[in-house]
DNA sequence: TATAGTGCTATCCTTTTGGTTACTGGTAAC
DNA sequence: GTTACCAGTAACCAAAAGGATAGCACTATA
């Protein structure tokens, strides 16, 4: 149903405005709780990795795991499995010869979009910042 | 100092752009490698909770420690140390009675804005969907 | 003198994460 | 028959992260 979602009736503050609106800088808990709340979703290195890969089409197990440099096979089934009971990805498991099985996004997982994009152009420009410093003097 | 610097001269794209210039689903690597790189800076549950928490003005060691929930001074010491290496913050000792020290956020420190909106925005509705769904039926 | 606060560090321990190698049972290609 | 692919799992081990407790040198307060 409701997946074209207009924050109108109800302002979302971004976390510079939920603090500015606690008058004083005491309560960072507001800002602090929600971050991490995330954070525990998408924890590790791999969570953000392997949500890429899917989004991308690669659905299979060994697909998945090519794509992802230095990725295990263990590490990978212990977060596909962390992914599923997060609800981020599905899992199925198609009847044919042989049995396949197939890694998807659920749409939820779609909601995780603005975030990879944020992680996607800070860790673009800070590549750069890294590898300009050098030439660049401190 | 370039406070205002706007993604014209260079377009800077989506993760999802970024994966559709590719024409297919082959190359997920040219997205995947700068999240890692920014997950890599921000890492383990602490280090952005210690940036909001210096943003809100929580400057001293123990000012810091006693807003965050959880923290110990032994993690805490050593994800200054971090955030500090990464030119995230600053450390500054006061040749007061006593020595004070003091913590504050680079400007580089403030290009990880629009990651914590993302982390604050998914990890406010992500609680209310946790929340929500005892009584919302599947 | 005792207590509390400051900015940490040290020690010890547990949990989590990650890496290596090996293995399963079925199918298909050589 | 041998090799390889598929989707994993098991066993073992190392490293990193995190937690608990204690302590230090110093200062301020009572």
């Amino acid at each position: 149903m409701g997946a074209d979602i207009i924050a109108e009736q109800e302002p979302v503050l971004t976390a510079k405005e939920k603090c500015m609106e606690t008058g004083d800088h005491k309560d960072c808990l507001g800002v602090i709780m929600p971050v991490r709340d995330a954070l525990d979703v998408i924890n590790g290195k791999w969570k953000l990795p392997i949500i890429i890969a899917i989004s991308r089409g690669h659905k299979r197990f060994r697909d998945i795991e090519r794509n992802i440099p230095r990725i295990t096979s263990k590490v990978l089934s212990k977060e596909l499995k962390d992914l599923e009971a997060h609800k981020l990805i599905k899992r199925s498991v198609f009847d044919s010869q042989p049995v396949s099985v197939e890694y998807t996004l659920t749409p939820y997982a779609a909601t995780l979009n603005p975030v990879i994009d944020a992680l996607y152009a800070w860790g673009t420009q800070h590549r750069k910042t890294i590898f300009g410093s050098s030439e660049a003097q401190g």
